[in-house]
Order: structure tokens, then C-alpha cells, then sequence
DNA sequence: TCTGGGGTCCTAGGACCC
DNA sequence: TCTGGGGTCCTAGGACCC
């Protein structure tokens, strides 16, 4: 499928293309004009929590006050996941320290996040959008796409925005910005406009006054690492990135230059995909409450990791081709090594060994180590996987035992069987 | 009491093969 | 003997997102 951008304002010059998108599709010459919406839930973890706390009976709207959902300072993962307006007015910013936080906002409230909470809002949040269509991308938990295409009747997508955001504040108590667009990338550069509580548009003709003269760093996909090569080349703002010659943009950032550039134009075909898709890979990793200087301690917790990970993997049905560890040292440093299995598999103790080779290799004796990782990537269905592999006697036998601490972990909870490792392996 | 945890995708270099 | 070049697979590291 071809999709031109005709009204596209690069292609202004061409009188030819009017105000329509030619969708190309199976030899039919069809216009046809993609209508997406972007919902981005305002101030997520802080607003579902002030929910919650007022649900419990609390009189304190903490959305009211300068406060902040935060890590756990004692187990040294003190960072802001979200800010209330009045933090953000004070300069406070997701992801900096909540030492520095306090610095920027000295009356700084911190709550603590319930991640299992914010679940159950964000499925109530979908089961709304269910309402209007069901080509929905649940992009991150407080993050939806709407393919409204084929949805819309009657009403005007601006209308649909404006309904879907006031319901949402209504029946479920938080506010949204929704981003109004004919694809995904200005739908969301749309709902991050000005908030909270907003319906933006960003069609194409509007690209040039509302895209073009926001600072680059706006630019989504855009981050701190390209930010100063851009600004050695005197860009500034979106526009300059727009009317940068494309192949330059190419030579000079590869693939990634011409994403910046196609961005920076409104250009984006990809498609909001609402169907379910597998993971590719899945990890845990853990910021130990104090760096740890020795292996053993270190294989304690790589074990406790690649038992969760293992467990999650065999909750999605599937098998694993490559078991990677991760380690990041008291002072930053991060590395990580893999490696490919000679057969996916799903079971803790064959993962674990691998796991522990790699650790072998990367740990150099004497090293303080902060986080440790573990993740398995390359992943297949399990029904994919060579038959004679579960046939084999010692594979059978592990599968069982995998199979029997999992129903365990489920029937009691997942902290109730840990494995001792001196004994087990 | 300084810096999370879960992901996806890309790149570059080396090994190996023809 | 003065050394190609294309392709694939694997690995380490990095950029970016929420």
C-alpha cells in the first residue's frame, strides 16, 4: 500500500495533489484520509493515585499540590515518575533525581506508586475507547491510538476527540489530552501541546505554524544524545530539521536521520496496531540496595532474576533463543553479554546456567556492581519448538518441575516458593 | 538519601562461507 | 602469495520511548 501525503505542505508547490491523500491500495485509485486520534492520560501515575487515595477516604487531592510519585529513596531508585502542575511549574522533571526535585521545590510532597492500580485504570480508560472503535494501539499504559477511519458516521473526528476526553473525565475522574491528526506521529506530537484537559489538532496545513517553530528537542524520537549534533549544525527548531536536505540528513544520522526528517515533515505511514502483538524479548533487572562486591552474592540474584524471568516467559507460551545479563557498576558503567542457545527453551535451569556463564565472563573480581539484569530475547512459541527436544527425558523432567513451582507461585502467590539455590542447583 | 525498570530497534565489527 | 566482495549470523553497545 502506497500512501501519499497530497496535502502535505512539502508538496504544496504541486497544485496537482489537492487537499487529499491518494491511498493506493490494490490497483484502486481510492481517496481515503486516515483519522487518528492520540490519548495521552494527563499526568498518569499522579492522577490515578490521587484517585485512589481519594477513594480511600483521603481529603488531600495531591493533583492540587506540589507533589510527585517517586522511587524509593532507601533502595536507591529515587527518581521522579511523575509530577503534579504545580511541581512541573517549579521546574521539576520526570526522571531527575528526587534530590534534585527538592532543590527546584523545596515543599515537595512524594507519594509512592501502585503499579497494580494504575493497571486497572488504564484498563477502564480502554474500555471506553472500545466504545468508538476497535482499532486501538495501547502504545504504553497511559497512551492509546485510535484508528477512527472507519468510525466515524456522521460526526467530524475534532467532535469525537472532544467526546471521548470528556467522558473520560467524567466517568473516570482524570483528565486526557487527545491529539487530532491524519497519522500517528502528529497525533502525537498533537496531545503534547499544551495541558492538561485538551483537544489539539495538527493536519498538515497547520504543520508549518504549530510543528515548525517548537525547539527540536519536541521532536518525538528525538533525544539527548542527537540534541548537541543538531545544534552544531544550527538547527534549532523543528522546522530547520524540515528544511534540511534529506539525503544529508541520511548521510550524516543514517536511518535515523531520515526518521528525524520525515518526522520533522509529517510524514508517517505506519499503522496503528491494534492487534495484540508477542513480546520480542522479556527482562528483569534490579538496583541492589547496596553495591555488591562478590560473585556468589551476585549469582544469588541473578538466579531470583531469571526464575522471574523464566516465569513470565512460560506464561506467554513461549520459548527463548538468546539469555543476555546485564550489569551496571557503582560508578555507571553498564555492559551486558549474550548469547545464543543451541535450542529455545523456557526452562530456569538450563536458562540459568547459561545466565551464570555469561556472568562468569563479564565479572572482573573486585568490581562493585549496582544493577544486575537478566532478559531473554529471540523469543518463538513454544509449539514452534523442535518436538524431539521435549521428548528427551532430562528436558521432561525439568519442564515438570518448572511446571509444578509455576502452579505453585500462581495458586499462592509468586513470593511463596523460592528457590534455595545451594540445594536445588 | 544521586541517578528505575520495562521495552524496541539500530549499528558496527568479527567470524565464516562461497 | 600482495590479499575481492557479498551475504548471513552473532555479539556488544547505544539511542530512544514510556
Amino acid at each position: 500500500m502506497y500512501v501519499y501525503f497530497a496535502n502535505h505542505p512539502i508538496y504544496s508547490k504541486f497544485d496537482i495533489y489537492k487537499p487529499v491523500f491518494y491511498n493506493y491500495i490494490g490497483g484502486n485509485m481510492d481517496i481515503k484520509q486516515r483519522q487518528i486520534l492520540h490519548i495521552d492520560v494527563n499526568n498518569a501515575f499522579l492522577s490515578w493515585t490521587a484517585i485512589d487515595r481519594l477513594a480511600n477516604g483521603e481529603k488531600l487531592d495531591i493533583r492540587n499540590i506540589e507533589a510527585v510519585i517517586g522511587g524509593d529513596e532507601t533502595k536507591r531508585s529515587g527518581i521522579v515518575l511523575a509530577k503534579s502542575m504545580k511541581a512541573k511549574r517549579k521546574g521539576v522533571c520526570t526522571g531527575e533525581t528526587l534530590y534534585q526535585a527538592r532543590l527546584k521545590c523545596p515543599n515537595l510532597q512524594v507519594f509512592k506508586g501502585e503499579y497494580k492500580n494504575y493497571r486497572k485504570h488504564s484498563n477502564d480508560l480502554y474500555k471506553i475507547l472500545l466504545e468508538y472503535t476497535d482499532k486501538i494501539e495501547r502504545y504504553s499504559i497511559d497512551e492509546c491510538f485510535l484508528d477512527m477511519t472507519d468510525y466515524l458516521g456522521n460526526d467530524t473526528l475534532i467532535n469525537k476527540a472532544y467526546e471521548i476526553k470528556d467522558r473520560i473525565k467524567n466517568e473516570l475522574g482524570f483528565t486526557v489530552n487527545v491529539g487530532v491528526a491524519h497519522n500517528k506521529l502528529l497525533a502525537k506530537m498533537a496531545s503534547d501541546f499544551t495541558k492538561p484537559d485538551k483537544v489539539h489538532t495538527l493536519f498538515e496545513e497547520e504543520i508549518p505554524s504549530k510543528m515548525w517553530t517548537l525547539p527540536v528537542s519536541e521532536l518525538f524520537m528525538l533525544g539527548r544524545k542527537t540534541l548537541p549534533k543538531l545544534y552544531n549544525m544550527r538547527i534549532r527548531t523543528i522546522g530547520d530539521i524540515a528544511k534540511q536536505d534529506r539525503d544529508l540528513m541520511i548521510k550524516k544520522f543514517g536511518k535515523h536521520g531520515l526518521m528525524m526528517w520525515e518526522y520533522s515533515n509529517g510524514i508517517d505511514n505506519s499503522e496503528v496496531h491494534y492487534q495484540k502483538e508477542k513480546p520480542k524479548g522479556i527482562g528483569n533487572s534490579v538496583t541492589l540496595p547496596m553495591d555488591i562486591g562478590s560473585k556468589e552474592k551476585l549469582e544469588e540474584v541473578l538466579l531470583t532474576l531469571t526464575e522471574q524471568v523464566t516465569y513470565r516467559l512460560r506464561k506467554y507460551n513461549m520459548c527463548a533463543n538468546v539469555v543476555n545479563v546485564q550489569l551496571r557498576t557503582k560508578d555507571f558503567k553498564d555492559s551486558s553479554h549474550q548469547k545464543k542457545l543451541l535450542y529455545a527453551t523456557s526452562n530456569t535451569k538450563e536458562i540459568y546456567r547459561v545466565a551464570k556463564e555469561l556472568l562468569n565472563e563479564m565479572y572482573k573480581k573486585g568490581t562493585f556492581i549496582r544493577l544486575v539484569g537478566v532478559r531473554v530475547d529471540n523469543l518463538v512459541d513454544k509449539d514452534e519448538v523442535q518436538l524431539s527436544l521435549f521428548n528427551d527425558e532430562s528436558n521432561k523432567k525439568q519442564e515438570k518441575l518448572d511446571e509444578v513451582v509455576d502452579k505453585l507461585k500462581d495458586k499462592y502467590g509468586y513470593t511463596s516458593i523460592t528457590r534455595a539455590r545451594k540445594t536445588s542447583f
